[in-house]
DNA sequence: GCAATTCTGTAATAAAAAATACAAACGTTA
DNA sequence: TAACGTTTGTATTTTTTATTACAGAATTGC
């Protein structure tokens, strides 16, 4: 079927979505275009093929069939696009700005080290065990976090979710955690990201999982968190820097490690479901030509 | 593929520098590259004259005045240069491809390099501004983030929130958000939290406050977001890591260098602020022991 | 398993763009 | 102001690059 013709898109996202439009060959141009978007369009065809591994021609059709008339429009319209993104704060700070200049805040120096020296100190057997289990798809995950770390237990139970079912955030209020209680059991994992002030309301809640059979894990700046006697799995990181507040970032490193680990230990099983839930986007995305005037 | 070619530096400073050295018209040509670069010399040697209002030779002389024994040289080297800047110069080729490397992980320590380069390559100024922008009570905040870094706006908010007043984070639905653009003018920031793939509901988001006056800010992965275009600052951050996930840890680092800089911007009134919270949570939650670090 | 169609690379051709030669214009100095 | 050196554009040549024609390979349908 033929779509409107909407010279606005970027050309990144119509590539991507015509992908099986394309022949094998042209196909293989899309990929190269796409792994060095758009810089690998800029040289001449012969280069660009090069990359490909395939033949100039092959190019010329494939720019062909995005509805350029030859190969020159094309990268006009690269250009245009990378124009338009250049005339930015962004471009106009990351060019001229370019010199290395050490960062001299104490803040920033100390929060990067803590999230060096968290993966330092480590124990490696606890991270892949806890991924082992996070991978395990006949369990039930709840992730659940205080004041500030409900937003980890959010992002992680966000992206698990996305891998592996019966992913569940335990959010809102406390009345509602008590409620989501009744029906953990020996199945049930749960995930805590705690960090002082340990609040008593997560300890308690971790602590009835227990009693009720669940695994109870853990994620937390010290090895000091009550909840760490009755956890089957304990990451610690690094938390403190000079500041009112204490850091999270290296919680959010843990995370993102565990995610990918969660991920890789079943990539089968991960990838058909990215896949399936792409398609389920694309199916329900309504082709958003219409522009939202308020 | 990184060659080991010396990474000099940039030519626009280059070219800036060395600006006596050149002809009246050569000049001109200087001033157009510099006006629009990279994008200018991009082109072909003909658009490039016409644009800079002289000659094609004029144009062919000053490239070779710079060094570069051809035209071809020289928009090979502005290619290289963008590429590098496009892709996070570590992350694609050698974190990929060396696969064996170090004991360690080689997303632990894609991770951690993120982090310690964002802060590198953060510009200073933007920095400084944005926290000059958030620590204004009399404007009023809103956090929003996409599928992910929804997590990030709620964090950031959660912190904010008891620093300052009037901040919001714009959670929920789509529809939801739509009912928040009515009250939004020329008093409220948005602080939009942006990584590939960039979500139209946001962009139109942004775009729709921008357009009732609002002063729009932006935290992504790099100068791609459209919502750079109208962003009055930009703080872009290193997400790839190996794995089919992007990396928010050094969003989240951002996010906290930002809570900090407020928090200390105003010191008082957050300290004020803080302890009066300190107090209602002791008159509402016995329990709890209030020791709390300041 | 064969025919028809589609796809793809090789090689030739056409188009363009870069590079060059040269003369006019400009500026500088005697 | 005249003569010299430098700078600059025009016109031409040379080279590169895009494009096209066509035949062999691969795929699909019957």
């Amino acid at each position: 079927m033929q779509k409107g013709q909407i010279m606005e898109r970027p050309l990144l996202e119509e590539i991507h979505d015509r992908l099986d439009e394309f022949t094998a060959t042209e196909r293989k141009a899309a990929h190269a275009l796409l792994a060095n978007y758009p810089m690998q369009g800029l040289g001449t065809v012969a280069q660009f093929a090069d990359a490909a591994g395939v033949s100039s021609p092959t190019i010329l059709r494939f720019v062909g069939r995005l509805g350029f008339p030859g190969f020159a429009d094309f990268q006009k319209r690269l250009r245009q696009e990378l124009e338009n993104q250049l005339n930015t704060p962004l471009a106009r700070s990351s060019a001229m700005e370019s010199g290395p200049a050490q960062s001299d805040d104490p803040l920033v120096e100390q929060l990067v080290e803590n999230v060096r020296e968290t993966f330092e100190h480590l124990p490696k057997g606890e991270l892949a065990g806890m991924i082992k289990l996070l991978a395990d798809e006949k369990k039930t995950l709840h992730m659940i976090g205080g004041r500030f770390t409900d937003a980890l237990a959010r992002y992680m139970a966000a992206h698990l979710r996305i891998v592996r079912p019966n992913v569940n955030h335990v959010a809102g209020q406390q009345g509602n955690w008590l409620d989501q209680l009744i029906g953990i059991g020996p199945k049930d994992v749960i995930v805590v990201f705690d960090i002082r002030r340990y609040q008593n309301e997560i300890i308690r809640f971790a602590e009835a999982a227990a009693k009720q059979g669940a695994t109870v894990t853990l994620i937390t700046d010290s090895w000091m968190s009550p909840i760490g006697k009755i956890a089957s799995f304990v990451l610690p990181a690094r938390v403190a820097v000079p500041s009112p507040w204490d850091s999270s970032a290296a919680l959010m490193a843990i995370a993102e490690v565990l995610i990918a680990g969660v991920t890789r230990e079943n990539a089968e099983r991960s990838q058909q479901r990215m896949q399936a839930l792409e398609d389920l986007r694309n199916a329900h995305d309504p082709e958003n030509d219409g522009e939202h005037r308020l």
